[in-house]
RNA sequence: GGGGGAAUUCCAGAGCGGUCAAAUGGGGCAGACUGUAAAUCUGUUGUCACUGACUUCGGUGGUUCGAAUCCACCUUCCCCCA
């Protein structure tokens, strides 16, 4: 199976511009791709991840990726798939946010000559003069056809600045340009940046008389038709220190079982016949998939020695036996022990599992809380110092929050 | 440029000058049931020294014994006309 055919038997492709002739370059390893980052914070996440795994496959059949990163469209804000603008940010949040990408993506991607290749559109954009830009691209962009894009059409009703409403010209331009100087013939992205990324093609058309290609990845949405990597707190960052190894293991093991082939299929590097046998399970069974899940994307984030860890660790947690040591865990300074004992509520929000001490006495009251297995029946109990020497104490937080307290 | 409207807690959205820490829904958290799933049901959801006190309703002042509610100005946003 070639490689556009396993991107399609993956569930991987949403829209393409021209199927024929993309499977044509990519199968033979022809394209020269480009897949944009805007710097919005300082560490990828889950959806980042999908277009880098995109980057790692064609990379693998012989094509070559550029790797954009947006220190230049940064400065104006995507606004697709957002209901209000986005908060303006300062040059140095965005060049910080550029470093943090670059080394993340390091990882995943194989950098270097006649390999994959890292740009930062801020080195074109920041340079075009406005009068010069509006002569030679404004001129080929219909204001008439923006409105009806679907990512301007939602934002019709709450407002859009003209600020952002350039993004498209932005996007449109670095396709062009790289178009020209890196020879690069195809644009991937998300399935929301299908409106911009067609004004790219649509402008080499205008401009050069040349074609150019543009391809979606289908965006990962649960069974209810939310995005998927979002969690209460926010994204599941791909950085261990925003998310450890051990949440974002929990965050594949606990999807919704209507969605895990999927996920499988979409976000691992498992042959597919592997994950067609998996399709046929059913019920609890299907918690094996998870565990497959969530080990193998940790591994592809976290490497192989981490994904042991967090797998060894919920295993311990959730089946009783095992090792508890690699669960988040917090050191107690001897300053919160009072007469060598603290108070249950105070544990708690010393182990950051409650922001406020009226969530924690809530916590207490409605029997969320085990401590070293035992309920904390009691707001006023109240625990020796010298439980937490060594391995300390396992709190339990409801089902499925575990973590360790302890002091030196 | 002219006219009109809006800003409430995580979100959406109620809210007669006192009985408003503020209806309702969503979300979150916890309990029951389970498979670390989904669905369902129950409780809970500003902070603290929690039978009490304190800080919240865009901002700043004012009226009043008392303001989320009334007045003035400011800020931001939306709509209509140009």
């Amino acid at each position: 199976m070639q490689i556009y055919e396993e991107l399609r038997a993956r569930g991987l492709i949403a829209q393409v511009t021209d199927e024929e002739e993309i499977r044509e370059l990519v199968n033979n390893g022809k394209a020269v791709f480009y897949i944009g980052f805007d710097p919005t914070a300082d560490s990828l996440h889950v959806g980042h991840f999908m277009a880098l795994c995109l980057m790692k496959r064609l990379q693998m059949a012989g094509n070559r990726p550029i790797a954009l990163i947006g220190g230049g469209t940064g400065m104006v804000g995507d606004p697709s798939g957002r209901t209000d603008m986005r908060q303006m940010m300062t040059t140095e949040t965005i060049q910080h946010n550029c470093d943090c990408f670059k080394k993340q993506m390091e990882r995943f991607i194989e950098f270097g000559p006649d390999k994959a290749m890292m740009v930062n559109n801020a080195d074109w954009l920041m340079k075009l003069n406005y009068i010069e830009l509006l002569r030679e691209v404004g001129a080929c962009f219909s204001v008439n056809n923006m409105l009806r894009a679907e990512c301007y059409k939602q934002r019709m009703e709450k407002g859009l600045s003209f600020l952002e409403f350039n993004y498209m010209i932005m996007q449109s331009y670095d396709f062009y340009h790289m178009f020209q100087t890196l020879g690069c013939n195809m644009q991937f992205g998300g399935d929301d940046q299908w409106s911009n990324m067609l004004g790219g093609t649509e402008l080499i058309r205008r401009k050069l008389g040349r074609d150019a290609y543009a391809m979606t990845i289908t965006l990962l949405m649960n069974s209810e038709g939310k995005k998927m990597g979002k969690t209460a707190k926010g994204a599941v960052w791909l950085d261990p220190s925003k998310t450890t190894p051990f949440e974002f293991y929990q965050y594949w093991r606990n999807v919704g079982d209507a969605d895990v082939l999927k996920c499988i299929r979409m976000l691992t590097f498992l042959p597919l016949e592997e994950i067609d046998a998996m399709d046929k399970w059913e019920g609890s069974q299907l918690n094996r998939a998870k565990e497959i899940l969530a080990y193998e994307l940790t591994k592809l984030v976290h490497g192989g020695e981490e994904a042991e860890k967090a797998q060894e660790t919920a295993r311990g947690l959730f089946a009783g036996a095992g090792s508890t040591e690699h669960m988040p865990s917090t050191e107690l300074p001897a300053a919160k022990f009072e007469d060598g004992k603290i108070g249950a509520i105070a544990l708690l929000v010393a182990c950051g599992l409650c922001p406020s001490n009226g969530e924690a006495r809530r916590l207490i009251q409605q029997g969320g809380v085990l401590v070293n297995d035992r309920k904390v029946a009691d707001i006023a109990a109240a625990f020796d110092q010298a439980d937490f020497q060594g391995e300390g104490v396992i709190i339990k937080k409801g089902k499925k929050m575990f973590h360790r307290a302890y002091t030196r």
